[in-house]
RNA sequence: GUCCCCAUCGUCUAGUGGUCCAGGACUCCGCCCUUUCAAGGCGGCAACACGGGUUCGAGUCCCGUUGGGGACGCCA
């Protein structure tokens, strides 16, 4: 490492499960260290004692790996992480030495001294500048004390050490995205580097970090961008070296909002409000409840919130890598369409597309941030699916059948009725029809015929309209005597099964597609099914006859006018 | 409110002063293939926010307006 190798690092705090953001932020940090050659660290910022455990940092790694991000330094995890040029450790929470020394140094100096405003009289100052619609910055005070402040501090007196930016001087951002950002003089206030608590500050602590692990290259989220300055003043202070930054464009939501972890609880949280629920009959204890309701910030478990969703019959956006993990997404297609949020390939096919479909290791090999894009981008939940569906149907039989049970162990379906060999059928023949592992056992989903009982599974109206009740002869004229060609076949495949369907209807000199779709409407509801055969052997004879003896029961009701 | 960032089809984007009456992907719609349904193939709809400059020439450069987003924490 004699040549001054670039460094990366991904830098969250571990809250709970890692968000497209951050997985965004963690790839690119990644395929820039491969790019160069260099190394990509991973540091846990658990400065922040009330949000930090270390179930949350398992989780985080867990995503991690799970996408097959891999950290060259950092919480050995696996095959990953390690601490080969001694620079850690990578816990914030163990690394108080070094911000301990850093702050003796600026208190030293005088760049850095002690405030003891509770935090209760600096909210009330905040809101009475508010009030007067003025901002609010903390400043030294003129008349402030040093040595007195100082003897107060080192008797144990509870304070938080501030940086002392007295100079409030323009600055500017050199940022490798967005060029030259500058900061105005004055707005910049004096900030906290150490709570009262003892603990750093983010400021201080990535600062110092970044120092001391040799990061060079810092990518981040643009909601950071504000925060430079701050980082710049600090470095300087202590004559630190500057990284390279480069701060990554915002993912949003569908609606324009920041695509936020707490939107899961947003939601939740806004029907819990519209309805009046009995909080005694939801899934969450009341007590925690009403503190979550009543705190913005809170956050429930992930756990949590689906069962929540669940009562209240809610469909949760995903957010994090976990939940498109659970909804049965690959982690090969999620990083392709991670990829694509800020940054292309500007690479044109042979055939005038674009390249869009690559994996890591292309990646790897032509990521730069001369491609990445300075404005904000939705999240695009079709191409994602999309995505998905591709990369689902370029598995193999074999792969996509493993893969799909090591994740129906981890996310088991509710109770079905279907046998094991069903459900091995339906996988195969659903699959060029399914965007996601959820998909294939799903009520809604292309299987939903199958997964539902034989009478639970709703009728299309339009789908009988068009294939039962008209036509000459119509659908429904049809079904007796193809439900009698169905009980009369012994060998119930799809292949012979739909031999014999094709023997009647050449029989009667009718196109096989007026009596496919009537047996498919039949039997599915729709008109929508995998192969006619398939979708009948996959039900079975009794089954099969049962569901067209109720489907001649109900839609002869809904259609008196299909008989001439 | 203050500071900061951004602005090409509905969405993700290509485009770095002429080759753009703007290309691709996703969605949607149509057609082909299939003795049925998908998948697949082919095609269609659809955008340079607005106003000023600069220039022989502007999606591309500059300024402004509007719109969107972010930050304003003893969170990160």
């Amino acid at each position: 490492m004699a040549d001054a190798p670039l460094v990366t690092r991904f830098a969250p705090s571990p809250t709970g499960h890692l968000h497209v953001g951050g997985a965004r932020t963690a790839l690119f940090c990644w395929a820039l260290a491969r790019r160069a050659g260099g190394r990509f660290l991973l540091r846990i910022e658990d400065t922040d004692r009330a949000r930090s455990d270390e179930t949350n940092v398992k989780t985080l790694l867990e995503d991690l790996r799970w996408l097959g991000i891999h950290w060259d330094e950092g919480p050995v995890h696996g095959d990953a992480g390690g601490d080969p040029r001694g620079v850690g450790p990578f816990f914030q929470s163990a690394r108080g030495a070094h911000y301990e020394a850093a702050l003796h140094e600026l208190l030293e100096r005088d760049l850095a001294y002690p405030a003891f405003e509770t935090e209760a009289e600096l909210n009330a100052l905040r809101t009475e500048a508010q009030r007067q619609k003025r901002d609010f910055r903390y400043r030294r005070p003129s008349d402030f004390d040093r040595a007195a402040a100082l003897a107060r501090y080192r008797e144990g007196e509870p304070c938080v050490l501030r940086f002392n930016n007295a100079p409030r001087e323009a600055l500017t951002v050199e940022d490798e995205i967005l060029g030259a950002v500058h900061f105005e003089a004055d707005t910049l206030d004096d900030f906290v580097l150490r709570r009262r608590d003892g603990s750093p500050t983010y400021h201080l602590a990535v600062v110092v970090d970044d120092e001391k692990m040799g990061v060079t290259h810092v990518l981040r989220g643009q909601e950071h961008l504000n925060n430079t300055p701050r980082h710049l003043l600090l470095q300087r202070a202590l004559g630190y070296r500057v990284q390279r930054y480069a701060h990554l464009p915002i993912i949003l939501n569908a609606d324009g909002s920041k695509m936020s972890k707490r939107d899961r609880d947003k939601a939740v949280r806004a029907a819990l409000r519209k309805r009046s629920v009995d909080f005694s009959e939801l899934p969450v204890a009341s007590d925690k409840l009403e503190h979550w309701l009543a705190n913005k910030r809170a956050q429930l478990e992930s756990a949590e919130l689906d069962a929540l969703a669940t009562a209240l019959g809610l469909q949760l956006p995903e957010i994090s890598v976990e939940d498109f993990r659970r909804a049965g997404y690959l982690p090969e297609a999620m990083l392709n369409v991670l990829a694509l949020l800020g940054w292309s390939p500007g690479e044109k096919l042979e055939d005038g597309r674009d390249l869009e479909r690559f994996d890591p290791d292309y990646l790897a090999a032509h990521f730069s941030l001369a491609r990445a894009r300075r404005s904000s981008a939705r999240f695009d939940r079709n191409k994602m699916l999309a995505f998905n569906q591709q990369h689902l149907t370029a598995l193999g039989d074999e792969d996509f059948t493993r893969r799909f049970h090591v994740w129906a162990k981890r996310y088991p379906a509710p109770p079905h009725g279907l046998s094991s060999a069903q459900t091995g059928a339906l996988l195969q023949m659903l699959r060029p029809r399914c965007q996601t592992f959820s998909n294939f056992l799903s009520v809604d989903g292309p299987g939903g015929f199958a997964v539902r009982g034989d009478a639970d599974y709703p009728f299309d109206p339009k789908a009988v309209t068009r294939w039962l009740a008209t036509g000459e002869p119509t659908g429904l004229e049809l079904l007796p005597a193809l439900r009698d060609v169905l009980a009369a076949q012994r060998d119930f495949e799809p292949q012979p099964v739909e031999r014999a369907i094709a023997a009647f209807c050449e029989a009667r000199s009718l196109e096989l597609k007026v009596a496919a779709q009537a047996l498919r409407v039949a039997v599915t509801g729709s008109a929508r099914s995998p192969g006619l055969g398939e979708t009948l052997a996959v039900l079975g004879r009794d089954a099969v006859l049962a569901r067209i003896r109720r489907c001649l029961a109900e839609c002869q009701r809904a259609t008196p006018g299909g008989r001439p």
